[in-house]
RNA sequence: CGGGGUGUAGUAUAUCGGUAGUACGUCUGCUUUGGGAGCAGAUAGGCCGAGUUCGAUUCUCGGCACCCCGACCA
């Protein structure tokens, strides 16, 4: 993509009321904007962020067995009722129609998929299976902050997995552990996941939840560096402050965020609408539930607060808008333009995307704005490299600077 | 929802009970071109409502918005 066309413009101060970081840097270079408190708009270059991390997880679900579905925001009251939630849930949004009919806005999904999934299961046969959503989720959060780390508004990957007994879940359950590790790993932020016992689980006396340590993070957890897990502050009474896989007492306290949790609700929602199987000896069944989410614009906000540096934002490379960072300095002599845009076509050619920065601005000005987008690899052109015949290419990360040919340029981004 | 803070141009800021200033941005022209340039000119602003006052952006009250701390967060 050429920079110039580019409708949004990196700005050189952060508006003067947010604090985040994340908010911030992602304001600043125009990855987000903010519509209101709690709800962001996606701009093209963090839409192209959000969609990789999208993509990324989409894989492990599919790999995990999970079967893509949408399912809609606005909800009947009737289901909601159906489960006591329309009462007790406090951050549910509730609108009204104007033939006074009443909805709700979904914080979660679990209303929905069960009635849906129940037409379809009705013998043993029919279980196990999984289905996943990326969707808006809507929770009336008192106060939104942090920047997108904790919206109104957010998009979830949810998934739900039915299964005929607690073995079945269990297997499942444990399965999504690992999933959501490699999901993380991925994502660039695996040493900083922390798999995390949190209470609220139904058959074992935990759920889990994902932890990423950072300072940003609004929970605390005591870490045990040996098992890499972690204990979640409510459940660290009860466990004595030990580690609940090797008993050791060494924990380390650290803020974090969560960015997943997986929950094994078993009947919680399927029996008050009752989903029932016919087992093999034709007897009725409950059936059972695991739940499995991750905010994706929080896993994007805590990137940025994990790996953003002084100079800006700084993204893994499976997860940047752009592997390559083209930055033309603007120069009299039109071999620079022409070398930049045979290099654009080129790596545009082999697959490779690239942001070129063919815009008419001081030298300065474009590296500061590369800084701050933060795209992994960044490749200078300008009468300099001309002479030269050689490629200038800086790490963001880091910051190594190195002058390669088109072949260690080309070996460097795994291409021919 | 309790407590605190802040609302001035697109952005960041200053001043002031009496003509609202600066920087960046944007527009025009010229120069410049390897770390957010220079000169000249131009553009654009007091959150909303009420009150006090001869006069309110400034003081008072109310509302709204945003930020922070807390509570809350299957």
């Amino acid at each position: 993509m050429r920079q110039s066309t580019l409708f949004t413009k990196a700005r050189k101060e952060a508006p003067a009321d947010e604090v985040a970081k994340n908010a911030k840097l992602l304001i600043r270079a125009g990855f987000v904007d903010k519509l209101q408190a709690g709800a962001y708009s996606y701009l093209p270059l963090g839409l192209r962020v959000l969609k990789k991390i999208e993509n990324i997880i989409r894989e492990e679900m599919n790999n995990a067995g999970g079967q893509e579905l949408l399912m809609p925001a606005l909800h009947p009251k009737e289901l909601w009722q159906t489960t006591g939630r329309w009462d007790t849930m406090d951050d549910l949004y509730k609108v009204t129609d104007s033939s006074g009919r009443e909805n709700a806005l979904g914080p979660t999904h679990e209303e929905v998929v069960v009635p849906l999934v129940k037409q379809f299961i009705s013998s043993y046969r029919d279980l196990p299976f999984s289905v996943y959503q990326f969707q808006n989720k809507f929770r009336m959060e008192l106060r939104a902050k942090s920047g997108i780390l904790r919206g109104r508004e957010f998009l979830m990957k949810d998934m739900y997995s039915f299964h005929k007994d607690e073995a079945d879940l269990a297997l499942m359950y444990e399965k999504m552990k690992g999933v959501y590790a490699r999901v993380f790993e991925r994502l660039g932020i695996g040493e900083r996941t922390f798999l995390t016992f949190a209470s609220g689980g139904s058959f074992s006396k935990y759920s889990h939840e994902f932890q990423v340590t950072t300072e940003a993070g609004e929970d605390t957890i005591h870490i045990c560096d040996k098992c890499h897990i972690a204990v979640n502050k409510e459940i660290i009474e009860d466990q004595k402050n030990t580690c609940p896989s090797c008993g050791d007492k060494n924990l380390r306290v650290e803020t974090a965020i969560e960015v997943g949790n997986i929950f094994d609700l078993k009947t919680r929602f399927t029996t008050p609408f009752n989903l029932m199987y016919k087992d093999e000896a034709g007897v009725e069944q409950p059936v059972l539930m695991g739940c499995y989410g991750i905010g994706l614009g929080r896993v994007l906000g805590t990137v940025v607060e994990v790996l953003g540096d002084d100079k800006g934002l700084v993204w893994p490379t499976d997860i940047a808008p752009f592997a390559v960072h083209l930055v033309e300095i603007h120069s009299s002599n039109p071999e620079v333009r022409k070398t930049a845009e045979n290099l654009y076509t080129d790596l545009s050619n082999h697959g490779i995307e690239v942001l070129w920065d063919d815009r008419e601005l001081r030298a300065g000005e474009k590296f500061a704005e590369s800084d701050l987008l933060g795209i992994p690899l960044r490749v200078v052109i300008s009468e300099k490299t001309l002479t030269g015949g050689t490629l200038e290419v800086k790490v963001r990360k880091g910051g190594e600077v190195r002058m390669v040919d088109r072949k260690e340029l080309f070996d460097s981004l795994k291409i021919q």
